[in-house]
DNA sequence: CATTCTATTGACGTTTGTTCAATAGTGGCA
DNA sequence: TGCCACTATTGAACAAACGTCAATAGAATG
């Protein structure tokens, strides 16, 4: 006696039902990666079939960059652009704001930083792009032009720079071990001047 | 008129075969993911059947592990721990010796970096354990214990400095865009001291 | 209430990972 | 030299997952 209940298909708008694949996708890619992700578990997990997953997004490869997309969107407008100020304040209040997001949203974050160095270079791009846009904002405005000249070592050592407080925060995240968050946001912010002045005045 | 060749299978010892194998492996995971590395491909590339993979490395996941840690073994043999000597220059020659070997072979490397982010916390753990040898041969073996002493913070700090000098030597690989070697060098080793000192004598 | 539009489905074809019994080099031994 | 045992290697058959498309069913509009 199964009771065979009539597949009830719910219908959304296609926005809505967009940005439902993609949240789902994020949170689910968080912690799988895209092959150990079957197109068939996606679906069942959003209530849909298979089809519409590509009616949507025309294949599996496509719905990873789009959720990709999605995630970065979503940092770089969260994170957003400090006000005027000191330079020193302007560089901790967008680490803070970096950090916060990180910890409130990591589930996204792992996501976008997964996707990075899963080989594809239109993933690559989009990290690329979304690590540009945090560290363009405070340097392209000109206040640094005179702590940081735009030189070829200083544009590896900002680069450099961004990798390590993106562990530094990821580490932090995953098992705080008796390091303040006050702590973290003055190391993450604090090294960069450190490390341009140990540069040295070179090239 | 096909020539048709009677198909000469070659037979190698099983090391032989094995290392074969691996070695072609890593070159090809460089550049592409897993689930873009058919098994055919391999195979084909290899000269053999898909069937030998199988006997060989068990399934597809299990060979990306093997690969995976060959890099590894591979990276750890060939950056040979630094002599005695002071402190600054154990860790100079330490960072030249990780720079030598990623700009010789960073066809493995790659293979190792990327396999990291992959998802798999088997493949994770492998990465972590060739970065904690590389890290570990400096600051375990005490002449350190002065500058560097053990607190979560400086742990925080040395694991936030590996992951720069990566993204700095990979990035410089990549594009040496007027940065000399001697300079990248300088940077990467000059730069731990200076993120000690800037974290200041906190805990 | 009928009709049109389209979000959604489910069955089908194709590719790719995996298994296993059969095959063929190779080295040892008479 | 020639047979034999051992095992590296293969190829075909199986399974699972990706991708396609015509058919179906909500929902709004008149």
């Amino acid at each position: 006696m199964v009771g065979v209940r009539p597949p009830t298909r719910t219908r959304l708008a296609p926005e809505q039902r967009r940005t439902q694949l993609l949240d789902l996708g994020v949170r689910l890619l968080a912690t799988r990666s895209l092959d150990e992700l079957s197109i068939d578990v996606l679906a069942e997990e959003a209530g849909i079939s298979r089809g519409l997953l590509y009616h949507y997004f025309g294949g599996k490869h496509a719905f990873h960059e789009a959720v990709v997309r999605h995630a970065a969107d979503d940092l770089i407008a969260q994170t957003a652009p400090p006000e005027g100020g000191e330079p020193l304040e302007r560089l901790l209040a967008s680490v803070t704001a970096y950090v916060e997001y990180v910890v409130a949203n990591h589930a996204g974050y792992q996501s976008l930083v997964k996707a990075a160095a899963s080989g594809n270079d239109v993933l690559r791009e989009i990290y690329e792009e979304a690590r540009s846009a945090l560290t363009g904002r405070i340097f392209t405005e000109d206040p640094w032009g005179d702590l940081i000249p735009d030189t070829p070592v200083n544009r590896l050592l900002v680069r450099g720079w961004s990798a390590m407080v993106e562990e530094l925060v990821l580490a932090w995240v995953a098992d705080p071990a008796g390091v303040p968050r006050e702590r973290l946001l003055e190391l993450a912010a604090g090294s960069l001047p450190a490390l341009v002045e140990s540069a040295g005045p070179g090239l």
